[in-house]
DNA sequence: TTGTGTTTTATTGCCTCC
DNA sequence: GGAGGCAATAAAACACAA
């Protein structure tokens, strides 16, 4: 097309369409976006244009229309991209407060093996039963998380921040904010099994 | 008025289907 | 091979700020 001969349309006395040939038109695309030759023929006739007009009409609007739906469904995907990124956020800080909160509480309990008596947190300990099951017992009463409980959360926690941290090498560090805008939605997306890659316009 | 950006109409070339 | 669709693009028409 570039540099080649090409119809000028700069003789033509080029108008736009009136606001009832649009109206007309725009009903009859709704219900019909591929209007067949002779259904071109005759809205052609009734509005007072050449039939190419009016397929090269709905040739444009075709592609207006799809322009304007792929924006749309842009648009649908980044807020739900949004939604979930700031779940993936508070998820995140909710678990590195729970981390911490089961490493506070195992040296708490580390350190209560050998003490006798630790009256600042209530757990009452004697050298002569085993301190552990006398500290889990006392967790009960108090209704906390028990020691056992407590370590079999630091392994479960602890393989959830591994899955985290895979997660976010996965998505190019989704939760340091001067990247999370660079991260790729396919992420999230790829389990849909659709194929579909038009986000990556 | 004019420069600039956007929208709309039209062309071109390629592709697919019958 | 012709008809029709689509993507890319040109160019006219239009909107609007400065």
């Amino acid at each position: 097309m570039s540099g080649g001969i090409k119809k000028s349309s700069r003789n033509i006395n080029r108008r736009r369409f009136s606001d009832d040939q649009i109206k007309s038109l725009e009903t009859m695309f709704e219900t019909e976006s591929r209007p067949e030759l002779r259904l071109k023929q005759h809205l052609a006739n009734k509005l007072g244009l050449q039939p190419r007009q009016v397929a090269i009409w709905f040739q444009n609007k075709r592609a207006r229309s799809k322009s304007k739906q792929i924006e749309q469904e842009y648009s649908m995907l980044k807020s739900n991209y949004d939604k979930l990124a700031s779940q993936f956020e508070a998820l995140r800080k909710e678990n590195q407060n729970l981390l911490t909160q089961v490493d506070r509480l195992r040296r708490l309990a580390d350190n209560g093996d050998g003490d006798e008596h630790d009256n600042k947190n209530h757990f009452t300990l004697s050298s002569s039963e085993n301190p552990r099951l006398l500290l889990d017992i006392n967790c009960q009463e108090l209704c906390i998380p028990t020691c056992s409980d407590l370590n079999r959360k630091v392994g479960y926690l602890e393989e959830e921040a591994d899955a985290l941290n895979m997660a976010q090498i996965a998505g190019g560090s989704l939760a340091s904010p001067e990247n999370r805008g660079s991260f790729d939605s396919s992420t999230f997306l790829d389990n849909t099994g659709s194929g579909s890659q038009w986000w990556n316009f």
